[in-house]
RNA sequence: GGAGGGCUCGCAUAGCGGCCGAGUGCACCGGUCUUGAAAACCGGCAUACGAAAGUAUCGUGGGUUCAAAUCCCACGCCCUCCGCCA
C-alpha cells in the first residue's frame, strides 16, 4: 500500500510510476477523488457522533419529562448517526480499494520499459566452451539417478518430480551451505509455516494479480505459500520493532508451491518450472533510509552464492514493467544454462521499501514518530534451478558431474558418478 | 471430533449499561534527594486520523440500546480435559 499522504502531495510522481509500469494511471484520480469523498463522509459522521455523545450524556443526568424529551431527540439523532456511519464505512472501503490497486512507486534508477528492457549490470564468469555435446539436466539427472520426472508425472502430474539419490543429497548440501553462510552473515535461520491464513497472504500482496498462482485450501481457508517471503514478512505483522534492532535479517527455508497457471507449454521439460520446490530466502526488515544499501547487500550475498557454485551468471536490473507491485526495484541473477544457450533466472531480490510493511502494519519507533519499516527479500538458493545450473555447467563428457569446492564438505565427494 | 475456561493500555490484574480511553501493581522514562547507586518522593507513560475541537479502538465482526469493555449472536485465537494421531 502506498502512503496516502505521499499520493496527495506527489500525484505526478505516482502517475509517472504507474505509467512506467504499464499500469492504470487513471486509478490515481479515482483514488484521490475517493479519498476526498471519504474525508467528507468521515467528517459528517464524526460531527454527528460528537453531538450524539454529548446528548447521551445529558440523558444520563436528566429526569422525568425532560428525560423523555431528550430521549426522543436522541432517537432521531441515533438514526442519523447510523446512516452516516454506514456511508462512512462504504466510502472508506471504496477509497481503500482504489489505493490498494496502486503499485509501489518505482525507484528512479530502475530502467523504464517492458520485460525485455532490462539492463545488464554485470557479467560474471564466462559460459564454458564444451569440447563435447553437453547433455541437459534431464538426461544428466537420469544418468546420475538424481532426478525422476517421469515418475513425478505419474504420481503428481505435470511439473512434478522426484529428487533421488545424489539429487536429494545435493539439495541437502545446497540448503546446508546456504543456511550456514547466511547464519554466519548474521541472518536468523527460520523454518516458517508454509500454510498461512488470508491476512498473511493479503498483507504480502499475493492475493492481487498474483492470486491465480497460489494454491488455496478452501475448506480451511488457508493458502500454500509460493515463497517463504510470505511467512517471513508476516512474522512481524502488527508489531512495532525496536529501532536499534534494525536491520533484522532472516533466512527462511521452506517448500514453495506454485500453480504455474497460464504457463502451459513453457519450460515443460525438466525441473526449471515446477509446482513444488524448496528454497532458502533472505528477508530483511530495515530502516527506510537504509533500504537501498540493504538491497545491494542482499544482491551481494546472492552473488557470493553463485560464485561459490562456480557458475557463470549475469546480474540484471529488472525493467519497470516487469516489477512486482510491491517492489520499487528488482535485481535478478541469471545463470548460464549451456543446453539452452541462454541465461535463466535463478535468484531475485526486491526492495519493497515501506510498501509491504504498511499493509502488514510493521513499524518502528523513530525519535518523533512511529513509522513503517522497509522490507526486502532475496533468494539465496532455489533448489531445482540451482541443480539444473550445477549439473549442466559442471558436467563431464561421460555424464559425471564435478561438485563445486564449496559443496564438497557437505557431500563428502568431488564428483557425482553414474548409477 | 467432544466438553469446559479465557481473551482489557509492555507484563499482571480491576472494571455496577451512563461519572470508563479505562483504576491498581510491576516495568519503563524524566526529576528531587544522594559522592554514586538503591530506596523514598514528584511527574510522565496506548494507538490511528486531525491544525485543533473531536472521532475511533477493551480478540474480530454483527446485534440490542438514546448510550456497550459491560447485554445478545457468530467467528478467531489461547488454555485444560477426553478421543484420535506423526
Amino acid at each position: 500500500m502506498i502512503d496516502i499522504k505521499f499520493l496527495r502531495e506527489n500525484p505526478d510522481v505516482v502517475r509517472a510510476s504507474q505509467k512506467a509500469r504499464g499500469e492504470d494511471v487513471s486509478i490515481i484520480e479515482k483514488a484521490l477523488a475517493a479519498d476526498e469523498v471519504r474525508k467528507v463522509a468521515l467528517d459528517q459522521f464524526e460531527t454527528l457522533r460528537a453531538e450524539q455523545n454529548l446528548l447521551s450524556k445529558s440523558v444520563a443526568t436528566a429526569k422525568g419529562e425532560e428525560k423523555a424529551a431528550l430521549l426522543d431527540s436522541a432517537k432521531t439523532l441515533a438514526a442519523k448517526v447510523k446512516e452516516a456511519d454506514v456511508k462512512r464505512t462504504q466510502c472508506e472501503a471504496e477509497a481503500k480499494a482504489f489505493i490498494m490497486q496502486i503499485s509501489n512507486v518505482i525507484d528512479p534508477q530502475a530502467p523504464i520499459g517492458k520485460e525485455e528492457d532490462f539492463v545488464v549490470i554485470e557479467n560474471v564468469g564466462k559460459p564454458r566452451a564444451f569440447d563435447f555435446e553437453p547433455k541437459d539436466h534431464v538426461e544428466l539427472g537420469k544418468l546420475l539417478g538424481a532426478i525422476d520426472t517421469e515418475r513425478g508425472a505419474k504420481v503428481a502430474g505435470s511439473r512434478s518430480y522426484y529428487l533421488t539419490g545424489v539429487g536429494a543429497m545435493l539439495e541437502f548440501a545446497l540448503v546446508n551451505y546456504a543456511i550456514t553462510s547466511a547464519n554466519k552473515a548474521g541472518f536468523t535461520p527460520v523454518i516458517p509455516p508454509v500454510l498461512v491464513n488470508p491476512a498473511a497472504m493479503e498483507g504480502t500482496g499475493f492475493l492481487g494479480q498474483a492470486a491465480e498462482n497460489v494454491y488455496h485450501l478452501e475448506k480451511d481457508d488457508v493458502y500454500l505459500v509460493g515463497t517463504s517471503e510470505v511467512p517471513l514478512a508476516a512474522m512481524h505483522m502488527d508489531e512495532i520493532l525496536a529501532a536499534e534492532k534494525l536491520p533484522m535479517r532472516y533466512a527462511g527455508y521452506s517448500t514453495c508451491f506454485r500453480r504455474e497457471a497460464g504457463t502451459y507449454g513453457k519450460d515443460t521439460r525438466g525441473i526449471i518450472r515446477v509446482h513444488q520446490f524448496d528454497k532458502v530466502e533472505m528477508f530483511s526488515f530495515c530502516h527506510p533510509d537504509q533500504a537501498k544499501e540493504e538491497h545491494l547487500r542482499l544482491l551481494q550475498w546472492e552473488k557470493d552464492f553463485l560464485n561459490a557454485m562456480e557458475i557463470p551468471y549475469r546480474v540484471i536490473d529488472v525493467a519497470s514493467g516487469d516489477l512486482g507491485s510491491s517492489a520499487n526495484r528488482k535485481f535478478d541473477i541469471e545463470a548460464w544454462i549451456p543446453t539452452q544457450d541462454v541465461y535463466r533466472e535463478v535468484t531475485s531480490t526486491s526492495n519493497c521499501t515501506e510498501f509491504q510493511a504498511r499493509r502488514l502494519n510493521i513499524r518502528f519507533k523513530d525519535k518523533d514518530a512511529t513509522k513503517a519499516v522497509a522490507t526486502l527479500n532475496g533468494t539465496l538458493v532455489a533448489i531445482p534451478r540451482m541443480i539444473v545450473a550445477i549439473l549442466e555447467n559442471h558436467q563431464n563428457a561421460d555424464g559425471t558431474v564435478n561438485i563445486p569446492v564449496a559443496l564438497q564438505p557437505f557431500l563428502g565427494t568431488k564428483r557425482f558418478e553414474l548409477v
